[in-house]
Formats: C-alpha cells, sequence, structure tokens
DNA sequence: GTCGCGTGTCAACAGATGGTGACTTATTAG
DNA sequence: CTAATAAGTCACCATCTGTTGACACGCGAC
C-alpha cells in the first residue's frame, strides 16, 4: 500500500490517492471516508488531495467516472446466461473480473449523501438504464431496466448490511434465485 | 408543527421530539439529521434530546423500533395477491396506510452509517427475514427471504436516488413488474 | 554549484457535530 | 404563599471535517 522508495512523481501518487479514494469510497461510503484516511493510506499530506483534485466532491467524481468497467461488458451478450451471469458478477466478484460490478458497491455506499448521490444517478442512469434499455427491447425495456438496477443495488445493499440467509458467505442457493429472478425478467413478454 | 402555546409536558414533548426525529431520519438519514435540526423541528432545545433520549444512537434505535407497523401485515395473508401487494405498499404509499413499509425508507438512508446499520439489520432479520422464512416456507425459504428483502431495498434505494424509468412519479409499469417479481418468487419451486 | 520550479508538508482556520453541566423557569405539593 | 421538583434553556467543550496559504524539500537545467 505505501512504497518504500518514494519518488516525487506527480503522476503516480496520483494514481495512489486515487486508487486509496477508490477503496475508502467503497468500503465507508462517501461521507465516512475522510480525506485524512484517504491520504494516510496514500502516504500522502491531506491537503495535497485538495491541491490535485479540488475538493473531495471533485475527487469522487474522477473516482466514480474510473471504478469499475462498463456495466454493459456483463449485462450485453448471450440473453439465456444473463442471469446467472450478472449474478456471479455480484456475489462472486473474485471468480470473475474483481473489479466488474465495483460500482456498485460504490453506489450503494454513497447513495445516501446528497452530493454523491447526485453523481451516482447520473451514472447508474447513463452507464446502466440507457444501455440496458435498448439492449433488452421490448415494450416494457424501461421498467425491466430499473427493476434490474433495483435487484442489483438491494442485493448488494443486503450483503452491505450483513444480511445473508445462512450468516456466512453468499452460498449458491441465493445465486441461484437471483440468477433465476433476474433471467426471468428479460425472458417474458 | 408548533404547538402555540407550551405547557410543560414531558411526555408530550417525548413524542414531538421522536415525530421530528422520524422525519428526519427518513428523510435525511442517520448521518444528515443533525440533533439540532431535529430539536428545531420538536421546537427544543438541543440539549434536550440528549437528556430525554440519551444520545443520538439510542433515539435513532427508538425510532427505529417504533416506525412503521410489523411489515408481516402486509406480507403475511393471501398468497397468491402477495406481490401486488407489496408492491403497492411500497409505489404508492398514499393508497393504503402511509406508515406500512415506513421503515424500509428509514432503512436505506441509514444502511451507510456504521452504528445505524447495526440496528438497521438486527430489525430487517427479526422482523422480516425470520418471519418472512417462516411464511413463505418450503425448502428455499431463507433465500427467498433474502431476495425478496434485497428487492424491497433495492426499489426504495432506487427511488430514493430519483431513477425511475419515465423520470416521473412511479408508474403502473413498474408496479406490475415488481408485483410479478415479488409473486414468483412465492410461487415457484 | 546553484537557481528555479515542481512536489510535498505543516499549521491553522472556519464550520459543524454530539454531548455535558450549570443555570433558569414553570408547575405543583404542602 | 412558598418551597421543592420537574422541565427546559444556555453557554460551552472536545472533536472532527474539508480547505487554504505559507513554508520546506528535492530534482533538473544551466
Amino acid at each position: 500500500m505505501s512504497l518504500p522508495i518514494k519518488h516525487r512523481n506527480a503522476a503516480s501518487t496520483r494514481e495512489a490517492i486515487l486508487a486509496a479514494a477508490r477503496n475508502r469510497f467503497t468500503l465507508d461510503g462517501y461521507d465516512h471516508a475522510g480525506l485524512r484516511a484517504i491520504a494516510a493510506d496514500a502516504g500522502v499530506d491531506p491537503a495535497l488531495i485538495c491541491r490535485y483534485f479540488g475538493g473531495k466532491e471533485l475527487l469522487f467524481a474522477e473516482v466514480l467516472a474510473t471504478t469499475g468497467r462498463d456495466p454493459m461488458e456483463i449485462i450485453a451478450g448471450d440473453r439465456a446466461s444473463f442471469g446467472r451471469r450478472v449474478a456471479e458478477a455480484l456475489l462472486r466478484p473474485t471468480d470473475c473480473r474483481p473489479d466488474r460490478l465495483a460500482f456498485v458497491q460504490l453506489a450503494i455506499r454513497s447513495s445516501t449523501s446528497p452530493v454523491a448521490s447526485k453523481l451516482v444517478r447520473e451514472r447508474i442512469e447513463s452507464q446502466f438504464i440507457v444501455p440496458f434499455t435498448a439492449w433488452v427491447g421490448g415494450e416494457c425495456a424501461a421498467q425491466k431496466a430499473w427493476l434490474a438496477g433495483s435487484i442489483l443495488m438491494g442485493a448488494a445493499t443486503m450483503l452491505a448490511l450483513g444480511c445473508t440467509p445462512s450468516n456466512e458467505t453468499p452460498d449458491d442457493g441465493m445465486l441461484d434465485h437471483l440468477a433465476r429472478t433476474l433471467q426471468r425478467l428479460v425472458d417474458d413478454d
């Protein structure tokens, strides 16, 4: 986490700050991720963050924009395996590329902060609702997109809260049900 | 909101504080609902809140315990109309009794705060997951309960974020899809 | 070497937060 | 009427937050 030799390199320290911020924002949410904590993780003075990014809100905006890949990478594809694909991406983040749906974690943990929620909503709209609506097609595409997003957000919220059926790690039963529910959403009508 | 004549009555001012706190916590979440704002709404000095409830966390605990009715009032009942019943309770809070699923709003807005999330999780477990699991029955009851809770939390989160398919108020299409998805959860297997 | 500028640190500010003890005011008992 | 107690207020504290300006360090150019 901390580089043993501290070469003065603006680009790399900027990346270090961004990585630390991404981690803290994802773990603690916008409100509880303090600039001092982020700076400490990055091995940097808090003042530097403001000078580099122009403040906490701008930092969050940059983190949000660079966290996770385009969700459509997972969503778009074979229609028949959509449910399982997405469920696995959410419940088994270590199996596939770990950052596939990372922005969902980031989103739910910062959804309560007024300034962060605005940015979060815009990202959800532009990078999930709109492309998903186009991909799923059909008459009720918009409603399906909203519901699919709701299910993903809700499942992630419950996990973040520590609510699991077996009081353990997510099990196969959860994955099956989640996958089936999502699959039905794109299948019918 | 403010009584013109202020009789000194411990019980009624306690209720006023509780009502103001419930409102603020539901609207702004645990973190952004300040004791000063709650006190101002109740027409009371902030210090009184600490003296009456012993601090913000205990106040929140009492609000959480007294907000919304037992969710099973809506959930338990005719199995065939379960989906629509719950969907309407969530999306049309003004149609039925307004406080039926009020605790869901309270829950999602305070789910990010470490101290509040602990209380929220306990309430979800004890007043939703456990009784729902018993009610739905069957082999995968626990997974169904978790998924149902996830869907409710997610839908409420999306609404709270301002994400709706039509950028307007929740429409009938959303209600239909939500109802159907929930219904399938209890129907199959 | 040494000057200059990019890079980073330090100290401090203003604002807000939850919380506490001493104080004042109203109500009621005797 | 008066004294005791409940009800409520005030000033204040310690802490934390994001942010800023002045300062120190270090590397490259000359």
